[in-house]
DNA sequence: GCAAAAGTGTTATCCCTACACCCATGA
DNA sequence: TCATGGGTGTAGGGATAACACTTTTGC
């Protein structure tokens, strides 16, 4: 059975780039590809089109599909179009990025991907397609939400101490701040509020846990 | 001639939000659709991506067919692809926002839209598609970035005065601005200079005329 | 001379930044 | 008791915001 259209029409696909924060560092889902073009390769999952499918529910599907990955924050990030992007024929890729609390990151790889894994964002093996310039533009769109948006609760997990959270942005924005400005600022926003338990975690006084008082929303600050 | 293709392909096109300033008011540029669907509505410059072209080039070449406009500011703004935005077959949009400068706003339309013209943004006649939806979500992508960047710059003819330069920050961020307040932060960023020339316009005091030192440029600022 | 827009400085406030010491715990 | 990270306040500087009058022109 094919397919027959007038004009040529080209493939469309989404792929994803799915941040998460583990051993103090950024990390990055990738899988193995199984078939050519690049089999053998790292990449974004990701995969084509169904004809009735919304673009962001391709996004979600091919990454449960290949690496069991689900119900996180996704956004959409740029259309990469160039004519030769693809050796097999012309694809338009829509790219996504999405968070993933560092609790809800185990792997259950599927049948499309050989093989899923997490890399450090600075430790990347060599991509297939143009899978590195998206990953670049992906870490920078995030960087630059972490100093206008709450999008970086997305990434932490259910509760957490202030020590935690602040890591967290001085790992994305590449800087250290201030212990009592970071603290003071984060207060302010009001959207934590304690939950009264306290972390033991090694020989020091122990931290206050706090958690997020609306997980799923997402508003701009400053 | 037909295209075979072993799984359903959806069509890919490029649409256009082009902003200008006329009449002290932002405008948008539509065409009138000449054939079904929706033929006889207004809709945004665009249409079907070539084979081997680029995304933005389709987007740049759509806009000259139908329109005459060229050599703009051109960035890309999000991709639409509801299963259903449109009756003919399965649609994946990628649309862009352009920004043209009052003095080069002249049409000339071409033979794909029977009629292009510019209207008042808050005046947009009903639209085709979800087109309606594109151009809030362009204003609103323009509208924040005049709070970081210059790209504002590429609204503006090749000269004018602070008050025209004041009333375009006016307008896109809907509040009025204090005079000297706006004038010492828009000088202090560096980016103007003045011709040494004087604009009369009326019964009043002429005005100091300006230019921008790097019209090319776009900088993040603040 | 009068109406209309151009042009021009100062002050108060707020926010951001810099900065150092005590606390609670485990070993 | 000592090492470790948790927790806390204040003061100075820079940017932002509020605010009113004089200048130049056309009629």
């Amino acid at each position: 059975m094919t397919y027959q259209y007038a004009y040529p029409h080209p493939a469309v696909t989404t792929d994803v780039a799915v941040f998460t924060l583990q051993n103090q560092q950024l990390q990055l889902l990738l899988v193995r590809r199984a078939r050519a073009p690049y089999a053998g390769s790292w990449a974004l999952p990701g995969g084509f089109l169904d004809i009735r499918e919304d673009l962001e529910a391709c996004a979600r599907r091919e990454l449960l599909e290949e690496t069991g990955v689900s119900d996180l924050y996704i956004e959409q990030l740029y259309t990469f179009g160039h004519p030769e992007r693809d050796p097999r024929e012309r694809v338009i890729s829509v790219t996504y990025y999405a968070l993933v609390p560092s609790d809800r990151t185990r792997l259950h790889p599927g049948s499309d991907a050989a093989d899923a894994a997490w890399f450090a964002i600075d430790d990347l093996p060599d991509l297939a397609f143009d899978h590195a310039a998206i990953i670049e533009l992906a870490r920078e769109r995030l960087a630059a939400k972490t100093l206008y948006s709450t999008i970086i609760f997305q990434l932490m997990p259910e509760t957490f101490t202030l020590s935690e959270l602040q890591s967290v942005y001085e790992i994305l924005r590449r800087e250290q701040l201030d212990k009592r400005n970071f603290r003071k600022w984060i207060l302010g926003l009001d959207r934590l509020e304690e939950t009264g338990a306290k972390r033991r975690n090694g020989n020091h006084r122990p931290a206050k846990i706090y958690r997020v008082k609306n997980p799923g929303l997402i508003e701009y600050i400053r």
